[in-house]
DNA sequence: TATGAATGAGCATTCATTCAT
DNA sequence: AATGAATGAATGCTCATTCAT
């Protein structure tokens, strides 16, 4: 019998070594060499897991997206209360991992320009998002939730990419009144 | 007698020329053959202008940046009146240039992650945007103004980044509309 | 108690399918993963039948070779008449199965070229299929017979080549013809 | 004005070279290094004279062929008389020059039985070596013109596969010798 | 015996860069 | 100023081989 492995934790390592190599070197510097040095594996190991580079890529932007999503309901359900402002306050790169979550994603979203399964990904999980926040607002049922809700997310995306971009400026702090602000 | 050549001219074109690429094909698409073939030139001409490709790509976030912001002074010279309203307008990713123009942002936003260089070109950039926003809004002066700047901006970030990812919802009126309605 | 395998029957198995992919891929194209899923194997399990990739294919060449004679002498024990004409018949690619004896042959003929092992090989089996062809002419113990023997062989082996370069013209009724009329 | 290379004798020399490892390794010991190595460049400056891979070995086979044809034409013209005596004689392994041609060719007639761009360049070159035996012999235009190139031919390549499989026993002499014997 | 994980070298190919012309 | 030949390093990927299970 040959040795066992998970190979699903596996590739969740291996998908977030390269989130880490994105983050640290853009996505033109996420070599295969790179992302299996980052995860301490050689070149030739990536091959069992992924096909091919486009599916570790892809592989890495969905796993970008489906664990930021996850820890937040993690701590929803902890906290047995979740509520549009501590959803709104999680998505905001406060945090080196959210951070890391927000720079894997611009890497990404420039890549979706030009690759229609990338865009597809990121697409999915941008309504997904926008159902959650538009079952936290005030009136989830009535006409103008989806509109408040993609107000909201406006909102905290556009902190984000000013935060990102002056980070020296944009201290967690700011970033958290800045929303605050605009929930008014 | 050397032939005469506008240098200047020659970079922006260039530059112009690996925007196009950078949009189609990704940063990493951006190879210096490519952008030299999109321009109609070989390889080796571009060192006379850039001295590497770094360089070229520095100048191409730069001309990009510089682009977006005199072509907006130039349609407010024309109508001798620049509004808060019109200048976020004009920011949003409703028309084919200025969503070229977003998605390069995109594409070095991920990048400048570790180029300092890059990141102090956007940072630059960005703080000017929101001195320019700041002297448009009810009280220039007061102590709110830069606050108010920052709303309004990450206002139009954020429908920005939401469009750029489901440009199908995100018609060019509904931008406006979203617009509009944040600015109250 | 371990499973017993008939480690013979394996090798010819594994020789048989190597066969077949140098035939439909070229000899570049026989890599063992190749060799091993044509067998219904996975590349660690050849491991156990041969030490390396050269054994492997000096094997296979071997039991072409082998399995070429050894059924023709099944054909001709059955018929317990050997004559000259059904040998030599029987060394032309008119059937499947011989034309992929002669393009393993061919593969290997071109490798043998630098590999004195894979060389010796096959000259040992080309001095067998002379000596038998010699015992078959009119005057087999005649100073002539071995010069017989080598103007049959290659008048053979001069219709394989035609019919292997242009399967089309060459119908295996054409290659009996000219068989035939070389025979005289 | 760039350096200026006679792409198509650079082509040549490549193709020479590529002909060498391939007698030397085998076709699949032809790795574009080697080969490059082989003529005293670096990988990186093939690719300005070929594509890819497969043009270089397609152009390689094809060249081998031409410049048999050629050298052949070459010293009929000299000596003002293409008999066919010497026609078949110079189609012989019997220098070391025709002894590559040989490998080469069946190194690709291997390769050649999965890959339809080759087998078209040598089922070309073989009919136009047919042709030109035909209209060699003595009733160029009677009805068995044909048939009997083909059993010249036969001769030759029987006599060459042979040869290269046994080299020793049959040396130029002995070939030339069984060449004569057959022609009769 | 057989698996498949893992290695590390090697492959074809692309690329930024240099440079003679 | 501009070309394109040439380099050599890097890339994604394949492979023979080793080995724990």
């Amino acid at each position: 019998m040959p040795k066992v492995v998970d190979a699903d934790q596996r590739r969740s390592e291996l998908a977030t070594a390269a989130a880490r190599v994105i983050a640290r070197d853009g996505i033109d510097g996420a070599s295969l060499r790179e992302v299996a040095a980052e995860a301490g594996w050689t070149t030739g190991a990536l091959v069992h897991y992924f096909a091919n580079k486009r599916e570790l890529l892809a592989f890495t932007l969905q796993s970008s997206l489906d664990q930021r999503r996850s820890r937040h309901a993690v701590r929803a359900a902890m906290t047995s209360c979740e509520t549009l402002r501590t959803t709104l306050l999680e998505a905001l790169p406060t945090t080196d991992e959210n951070r890391l979550h927000w720079i894997v994603t611009l890497a990404f979203a420039a890549q979706a320009a030009g690759d229609t399964e990338l865009a597809e990904i990121q697409r999915m999980a941008y309504r997904g998002f926008r159902s959650r926040v538009a079952s936290l607002v005030d009136d989830p049922d009535g006409p103008a939730a989806e509109r408040e809700a993609e107000r909201l997310i406006a909102l905290v995306d556009g902190i984000a990419l000013q935060a990102l971009f002056d980070p020296d400026l944009w201290t967690p702090r700011r970033q958290i009144e800045a929303l605050e602000t605009g929930l008014g």
